[in-house]
DNA sequence: TATGAATGAGTGTTCATTCAT
DNA sequence: CATGAATGAACACTCATTCAT
C-alpha cells in the first residue's frame, strides 16, 4: 500500500534524461534549486541561475525538465517525499494519539531545521499565485497526515482515551493548523518573528518546554483520560 | 489610544501626489493592484499591468508610488489596516476568553471570505521570498493580536475561568495559529482544498458546526471551568 | 560695435515671461541648470530635476523655455557672455601681443577656477553630440577671440616685435588652441588628471610658474624680439 | 615591451561571448556602436537601437557586454589601442623632436579624418559627465604620449638641439595641447567650425601649408638651433 | 547527450512635455 | 502667471526558451 502510494506520487516532472546522467548532476541540480526557489520564490528564480550555479548548461537543464514549471514541481515532489517519509516512521513508531502528537509536533521542528529551504518552498506552494500549480500535484495533497491524524484519533475515541464529544476530523484539522504554523516558525522569518513575539526570547531558546506546553494544550483539548 | 495606534501606522508608502488625485483614481489603482498582487503575488504581477487595467498611465502609477515595492507596501499597509479595525471590534466587544475565541474564530472567516484578496496578500507576505520587505512593515507585525490574545487568557487565568496550569502565551500562540490557518482556508485555494480534505465537503458547508466543534476544542484545551 | 556685437548675441533662447519673472527666481533656475547641466552633461540632465531643486514648478520652466534645449542654450549663451566680458577687459588692458597673451593665459586659468560649471558646459559644447545645437549658437562662435589674437599678433608684426615669418592666423589658432585645453584642466577631471600627468604634482601647485614657463613657449614661438 | 603594453590594455569590458560570436557579428556590433556613440554621445545612445542597427537581438547584446558602459569602454579601449599603435609607429620612426612633432601633427590629423568617430568618442571621454567612467580607464591616460614627448625633448635638450631653458614637461604639455585640438578640428563640427574661423577657408584646404606653419611654431618655441 | 549562443517579449522605471486649474 | 498631475514613448536590462553544433 505504501509502494501504491508512491507510485501515484511518482507522477514524475522530470524528462527521463535526467534520470539518465550522473547522480552527481542530478545531485547538483536540485541542490542549487532548492536553494533557489526558497529564497526568492517561483517567480524571482531564474532557472538560467540555477544551471549557472550547477555547472550545467542550460540547454542540459532543458533536456532533463521541460519548463522552469516542471524543475520547481520536481522538487516539490521531493519535498513532499521527504516529509512523508518522515511521518511514516512516526505514524509507525507511535503508542496512541498522545505519543502520536509529540512525536508529530517533534518532527515538524525537526524537519523544518533540517530542510529550511523544503519548507519555505512548501509555503510558497500554499500560496494563491501557485495555486494553478499545485492543482498538478493534487495527489500530493490527499496526504498522509489528514487521513493518520483522524484516524488515530477516531481509535483513541472508540479506545476511550479521549472524549467521546470529539469532532475527529476537525480535531485533526485544527491539530495540523497548529503543527503547519509551527514548522513554518523554523523556515520563514517571517514566521520565526511573530513566534518570537508570541513567546519571547527566553522561552523560543527552550524549545523542549514550549512543545511541553503546546502537547497539554492539545491534550487538554482531546479530553485526555 | 486607537488614534494613536493608527498613526503609528501611518507610515505611508505613497506620494504626496496619491492624496491629490481623484477618489476615483485611487480607489481603482489600489482595487486592481489589490486583484493583480492576489493572483500572482508580488514577483509575478507587473506594475505597468496594474497600470493599464487601473486606465492609469504608467507615469501616473511612478506620480503615486515610488517603485512597485511601495505600491504593494501601501496595499499590504491598508490589509493590516483593515484586519486590525475587525480585530479591534471584536476585542472590544467581547465578554470573556471563550466569547473573544469564538468572535476572532467567526471574524476570521468573515474576513478571508469579505477580502480574499487581501488575506492571499497576507499569506504572500509572510513568504520568505518577500521577507526583506515585511521589515519595513516590522511594526505591523506586533500587532494588536498577540497581546489581546495571551492577556485576556492571562486575566481568565487570574478569573479562575481557565487552568492555573495554561501557558498564556504558547495558548496565544497556539490559538493563533489555528485562526490563521482557518483564516486562508477562506481564500487561498490551496487551503481551501486541504480543509476539504480534512472535514469532508459537508461538513465545509455547515460552517457554523465547524466553528463549534473548533471552539469546543480550544475551550477544552483551555480548561474551561 | 560692441554693443551690436551683443546684440548679435542677445538671440534670446528664453521666453519673454522669464524676464518678467522676479530676480530671484531667475537666478535660481540659472543657477541650478548650470550646475546640473555641468555634472551630469545635456543628455543625462533631467529638466523636472532643475525645477525641483530650483523649488519651481515644472509648468513654470516650460513658461519661460519653449525646451530642454533653449534652457539649455540659454545657459551657454550666458557663459558665452561671461567669457567675453573677460576677454574684452583683458584685450582692452594689454600693453603688446605679449603681455596679452600673459594676461589671457591667466584670465583663462581663473575663469575655469571661477566658473569651473561654465567651464565643463563649454567643453560639452564642442562635443559632436551637440553639434546640432551648436548650430543654433553660431554666431557666438565667431568669436572675438579669433579676430582679437591674430590681430594683435598682426600689429606686432608690423610693429617688429615678432617674427615677420610668423603666419598669425596659425599662430593664433595654436595658441588658442594651448589657452582652451588650459582652461579645460581646471575645470573637467579628466584634463586635471591629464595636468597631472604631464606637470607633476609640484609643477602643478606652482601654477606661477607654470605660466611663466607657457609663456616662455609662446613668446619663444614668436620669435620675440 | 609593446606586449606587455597591451597587456596592460587588455583589461576587456566584454564578456568572453563576444569572443566566441562569428568575426562577422563582432565587428557589426563595434561598427554600429561607435557611430551611435559618437554621433549622439554616450547618454542619448540607445543600445536597444544599438542592437537594431547591428541587426541582433539585444539578449544578445547584453550576452556580449554587461551593460551600456562596458560596451561603451569596450569601444573606448579600442579606440586607444588604435591611436596607441599609430603613436608607436610614430615614435619609433622618428629621428628628432622636430620630425617627431612633424609625424605626430601628421598623424593626429589623419588618424582624426580615418577614424573620426573614434576621434568624436575621445572628445566625449573627456567631458566631465563622463569622469567617473574614465576611472575605469585611468591607465589609458596615463599613456604613451606625455613620457613619450617629454623624453623626447629632454634628449634634444642633451643633444643641444634645442634651448636648454625649455622646460620639458611643460613644453611637452603644451604641445599635446596643440595636438590634441588639431585632431579635434577634423571630427567635431565645432573645432572644424573654429578652425575655419581662425585659419579661413582658402588656409583650411592647404593643409599641408598649414601643418608647416605650426610646426614653424613648435619649432621656434623649442628653440631650434 | 551536452552545450551555450541567440532570441525578443517583457520588466521596472524615467522624463520631456502638456494642460486644466 | 504659476502650478503640478498626467502622459506614454523610451530606456537599460532580464529571462524562459530554442536550436545548431
Amino acid at each position: 500500500m505504501a509502494e501504491n502510494r508512491n507510485e501515484n506520487k511518482n507522477h514524475k516532472f522530470h524528462k527521463s534524461t535526467f534520470e539518465k546522467t550522473t547522480e552527481d548532476r542530478r545531485q547538483k541540480v536540485l541542490e542549487v534549486a532548492i536553494v533557489e526557489f526558497a529564497a526568492k520564490g517561483y517567480s524571482a528564480t531564474s532557472i538560467n541561475d540555477i544551471a549557472r550555479n550547477a555547472r550545467i548548461s542550460i540547454g542540459s537543464m532543458y533536456s532533463y525538465f521541460a519548463s522552469k514549471e516542471d524543475l520547481f514541481l520536481t522538487i516539490v515532489n521531493n519535498a513532499y517525499y521527504v516529509m512523508e517519509n518522515i511521518l511514516n516512521d512516526v505514524a509507525v513508531n507511535c503508542t496512541d494519539v498522545f505519543d502520536c502528537a509529540a512525536k508529530m509536533l517533534s518532527a515538524s521542528r525537526k524537519f523544518a531545521l533540517e530542510y529550511p529551504q523544503l519548507n519555505q518552498i512548501y509555503l510558497d506552494i500554499t500560496t494563491q499565485a501557485l495555486a494553478q500549480m499545485s492543482v498538478r500535484l493534487s495527489d500530493k495533497l490527499e496526504n498522509i497526515t489528514p487521513h493518520l491524524l483522524s484516524g488515530i484519533i477516531r481509535q483513541a475515541k472508540t479506545d476511550g482515551i479521549v472524549s467521546r464529544d470529539i469532532d475527529e476530523q476537525v480535531a485533526a484539522f485544527v491539530i495540523d493548523n497548529i503543527f503547519m504554523i509551527y514548522q513554518f516558525s523554523f523556515s520563514s522569518d517571517y514566521y520565526k518573528e511573530r513566534m518570537k513575539i508570541y513567546l519571547g526570547e527566553e522561552k523560543v531558546n527552550d524549545i523542549d518546554q514550549v512543545e511541553e506546553s503546546i502537547l497539554k494544550f492539545i491534550c487538554a483539548a482531546l479530553g485526555k483520560r
